[in-house]
DNA sequence: GTGTCTGCAAAATATTTGCAAATTT
DNA sequence: AAATTTGCAAATATTTTGCAGACAC
């Protein structure tokens, strides 16, 4: 049996960092955050374990319009609100409204595996910019 | 009064990409379609005219869970379902539900724009990759 | 004619991969 | 000791940008 999955240290921590990142951090963002305690760990390496805990299913991958991808630690059922302008991405509660329960039900011939509710808007701080555009705006 | 958007035949060739290919395309795909008609039209012209077309609202920017950027030029309110194998995106019929209705309403601070359904899950293909694993699989 | 738009090439950003050395079991 | 994992650097992939000439109005 191939294969066992080893715990290191470096893999520790980019889980750990998840507690200090709040939000949806980026692959760059968690590197930053684990640099703090493994001065010499590589973004290489960074985005290596994430795909791995993407396929343990025990980090996801969220959908995203535009920009790097980002992460999730959150095992509730929820979904994300994403700012248009700055990208940032934010929680919100997903009622288990009756779309959740589809799961292995057929949709347009996928086989469902998730129900995610998904929002685009603008952040409080975009929508001060949106209205008073400063020089540096869009 | 500034910047009036001109009528290029490189801008017409890019929407009328869209009725040849099915699905969402990416920048990449949308390009090789065009090259069918304007040979020397360039990859940056053409994400220079996805984006403007975007802020426009001609098309859509999709949300995807990695990979390139899919664009949708489907005006009719729809979620997508992604495959979590291969990326295909396709289509599905959005009903009127509630949450339709919050344009404008705020939610975790953000004001809404928009609301979209995503599901992830396999396509055909690829379940029945998952089923039997080639040697070319994962 | 004026200002926008394009093609090209280079830059910037994002992600993946090969490999020798280090680490985990 | 055997096999996986890491750091580093190079390779890819994706997207943006500067600029001179072409094009739309």
């Amino acid at each position: 049996m191939p294969n066992p999955v080893r715990r290191t240290r470096q893999r520790e921590a980019i889980l750990a960092a998840f507690d200090d990142l709040p939000g949806h951090p980026t692959a760059e963002e968690i590197h930053a955050a684990v640099r703090a305690a493994l001065p010499r760990i590589s973004l290489g390496t960074v985005y290596r374990n994430l795909e791995i805990f993407v396929q343990e299913g025990r980090l996801r991958r969220i959908a995203v319009y535009g920009g790097p991808a980002r992460f999730d630690c959150n095992a509730s059922p929820h979904g994300h609100i994403q700012c248009v302008r700055c990208g940032r991405v934010r929680d919100v509660p997903q009622s288990p409204s009756p779309p959740g329960a589809l799961r292995g039900a057929r949709l347009g011939g996928f086989t469902i595996l998730e129900t995610r509710h998904h929002w685009l808007g603008l952040c409080a701080p975009c929508r001060r910019e949106e209205r008073a555009p400063s020089r540096t705006g869009r």
